[in-house]
DNA sequence: TACATACAC
DNA sequence: AATGGTGTATGTA
């Protein structure tokens, strides 16, 4: 009956396009049951959008360049003596296991589900109940909500379906800072160096904290985490290795070099910091999906070494990563901006609506920047149109650029060329190199 | 330098 | 109806 009223033969999603859709975090934090029903209830809310249609040229996209890869693959192996290129390989490799450090004990920690716990905190009332925080998109999932599949980056919508009776909660960055606090204090009782990466987990280095206090390192990190846990009432997670891969969430990977190869052996390669969803796919081509699998088709990452990076997943392979732990400069703001979203309007007509919507956007910039006291040497106009294409256009100066809407506004316009006449939906003007205003004030321009 | 892509959190 | 913001690194031209 209604039936001719769909489209005939809707081709079906290919596999690729389901886990893209699905988002970039599905591996991270597996507590759902069958990932493939969640993955196709994800698909299925998103079919019709232009959000849908622009991951599928995204993905499309990467399949071409896959295509090519293999391509190139295929010609590279042509008439070369595979077994030479192995054996200079395993030279490599003898070269980066002779330079082995196990002297160091790196622990890398994690506090669990960090805003969600601290909204617990704040109203017991969530216990329990599966939770989102964040508006729009969410920031992360309470425990009882992944069990859903629901997980941060995902749009509520979206959420809402996996779990119709997910509460979401409005995102408070000052309760959180508040803690991230606290917990990175104690942190620092074990490793004043130690490195925060971002405002819920961090890198320490407990070696010389172990030998003084004369603790095994699995003693130190168990009180290390008895202490987060009665001064903040927050837990963490801990793994405890001789560099900064980490394993994942609490483990101990004994420090000798067969036990580091055979953990390294059948995990997953997109378990590793770096390999993100589309390295995982190109590795996938070539047939790597583990780390031991790199060592199967190493005459092939050697000879595309430009697409692949050798060193890099070679080191991978042993399990051999950095053993330095520093703080992180604490460096100047690097950035500005400013953006305004609109959804409505047409194309040609609506060009004076632009441009007021992009004054509006100048204007916020000027505000932030002279309260703040920011200025920087590029502006860079970011615009997404309602295709989800998104572009950039910046231009760079010699000298410090004035914050004044009208000064903005004109380098705008002249970045800004032929997609006036398109559709926008969102609109952003970045400062970069931004530096105080009071140093820079003197050498600004007119 | 300009721009795009990939990635992390 | 609806799919993030900020920052870094890197490749390419």
């Amino acid at each position: 009956m209604g039936q001719e009223l769909n489209p005939p033969n809707p081709s079906p999603d290919t596999a690729s396009l389901v886990k893209r859709l699905a988002g970039p975090s599905t591996t991270k934090a597996g507590l759902a049951k069958d990932q493939s029903e969640i993955n196709r209830i994800i698909a299925e809310a998103s079919k019709g959008s232009k959000f849908y249609d622009n991951e599928k040229r995204k993905d499309k996209e990467l399949t071409e360049r896959i295509n090519k890869i293999l391509k190139q693959r295929d010609d590279a192996r042509q008439g070369v003596d595979i077994s030479q290129i192995e054996k200079s390989t395993d030279h490599t490799l003898d070269q980066l296991e002779s330079h082995r450090d196990l002297s160091q004990v790196i622990v890398h920690v994690d506090m669990d589900a960090f805003y969600a716990n601290v909204e617990l905190l704040h109203n017991p009332e969530l216990k329990g109940k599966p939770f989102g925080v964040g508006a729009g998109v969410l920031s992360t999932a309470s425990y009882d909500a992944r069990k859903y599949g629901v997980r941060s980056g995902m749009p509520g919508f979206i959420a809402k379906k996996l779990c119709p009776e997910l509460i979401l909660v409005n995102i408070n960055f000052t309760r959180y800072q508040e803690m991230s606090d606290k917990v990175m204090d104690i942190f620092r009782r074990y490793d004043p160096n130690m490195l925060a990466a971002g405002c819920d987990e961090g890198y320490l280095n407990i070696t010389a904290y172990c030998e003084e206090h004369n603790l095994d390192p699995q003693a130190c990190v168990q009180e290390m985490r008895a202490f987060v846990h009665k001064e903040t009432n927050l837990t963490v997670s801990a793994g405890i290795a001789p560099n900064k891969n980490k394993p994942n969430g609490q483990f101990y990977l004994p420090f000798d070099r067969e036990s580091i190869k055979s953990f390294m052996q059948d995990l997953p390669i997109r378990r590793i910091p770096g390999v993100g969803r589309v390295n995982e796919r190109l590795l996938d081509a070539i047939g790597i999906k583990t780390c031991g699998d790199i060592y199967t088709h190493r005459a092939t990452l050697s000879l595309m070494d430009k697409q692949f990076g050798l060193q890099f997943l070679l080191r991978i392979h042993l399990g051999i990563a950095s053993n330095v732990v520093e703080p992180g400069k604490r460096e100047e703001r690097k950035i500005a901006s400013a953006k305004v979203h609109f959804r409505t309007f047409s194309t040609l007509s609506d060009r004076q609506q632009i441009l007021n919507k992009l004054e509006e956007v100048a204007a916020e910039l000027e505000d932030d920047t002279e309260r703040n006291g920011w200025t920087g040497k590029t502006v860079t106009l970011k615009y997404k149109l309602n295709t989800y294409q998104v572009y950039t256009r910046a231009k760079s100066f010699d000298r410090w650029i004035s914050t004044k809407k009208d000064d903005l506004l004109a380098v705008c316009h002249h970045l800004w060329q032929y997609h006036l006449l398109l559709l926008v939906f969102l609109i952003f003007i970045i400062y970069r190199s931004a530096r105080n205003f009071c140093q820079a004030i003197l050498c600004q321009l007119g």
